[in-house]
DNA sequence: CAAACTACGTCAGCCTTGTTGACATTCTAA
DNA sequence: TTAGAATGTCAACAAGGCTGACGTAGTTTG
């Protein structure tokens, strides 16, 4: 009884084999976070490096490729291979900044928007059955860890994404 | 005070805004989890593909090939051009199977051990460090969320790894 | 105003890591 | 003995990263 690990102020949650575990849970779970925009994704010509786009757009609409390009950490010819693909197919669309002309602010058309809705709507089925199953305190723990575990700067894109509309 | 999400009973957890930011700290924080394994990789000529390979065979000396093939989903030429630069560097070895001699059983040498201590030790303590910011309490959540999210096949995997030599 | 800098696009080429398909070998099991 | 399993391997291809170099429009600054 004394050697219980589930009392708060014990340390054995640090353990190296406590540690393995949550990694081998972040490698598992990534994989079943992304099954299902993978499966609507395929087929469509797009991966994930549109999904990604097409999120981030939805999040902060008029945001220029600039910050895009900060959020999803990649090049820009790496960018831009995938947003031409989506300006040509008509998923997003760029408006000529107003006060600086250099920028292209980045919308979704309706029909990004619907393909937005039907991979968000996929990842969150998901989402929402892990949420339900686990309960309030757990998804709170989850939050708090994943948080943690972040770079500081993409913690600060986490937590503080503005409209982008200054 | 009654409009209070932190009841254990309340379904505001559940809102679409909440899960989408459980969806953004999955994208971030899985970058963060895969950042320092990858600085020590870039320049050794590996990939994070070696490096989940190594993990694997680590955490369940004597594998058979086909199983490591299970656990990481990919297809054997993929895995086995992975495996060949590991043999020929001499981290991996494998063993024919004693009473199925088809069987390759896998195995890390010293060099591939060391290796392997290299990465999981930054991956460790970066988990450590947030599994100690966050707490007990929050790390027992973090665990039980990303287990839900799994796929129950992957859940298998990630609970029931046995030692892989019978 | 001219020069410097910024935001963005683009061409070319390379790498890793995934994919299919086909075929060979070796061994096990029915 | 023969079917099937476990494995290796060759070839070809695609997505999506990367670097380097260059161009063009627009903004800022000396």
């Amino acid at each position: 009884m004394a050697d219980n690990a589930s009392g708060s102020d014990s340390l054995l949650f640090l353990t190296d084999e406590q540690l393995r575990k949550g990694i081998e849970a972040m490698f598992f779970a990534y994989r079943g976070f992304t099954a299902d925009p993978d499966r609507i994704l395929e087929g469509l010509d797009y991966g994930r490096a549109h999904h990604r786009a097409i999120h981030f757009i939805h999040r902060a609409p008029g945001m220029t490729v600039s910050s895009l390009l900060g959020i999803l950490g990649v090049t820009k010819q790496s960018l831009n291979r995938v947003l031409r693909t989506l300006f040509d197919d008509g998923l997003v669309e760029a408006r000529v900044g107003k006060t600086d002309k250099r920028e292209r602010r980045l919308h979704l058309t309706d029909k990004g928007a619907a393909l937005e809705r039907a991979l968000s709507d996929a990842q969150r089925a998901r989402m929402r059955a892990a949420y339900r199953t686990a309960g309030p305190q757990a998804v709170q723990g989850f939050r708090t860890v994943l948080e943690a575990m972040m770079d500081p700067e993409m913690r600060r894109q986490y937590q503080g994404l503005r409209e982008d509309t200054p």
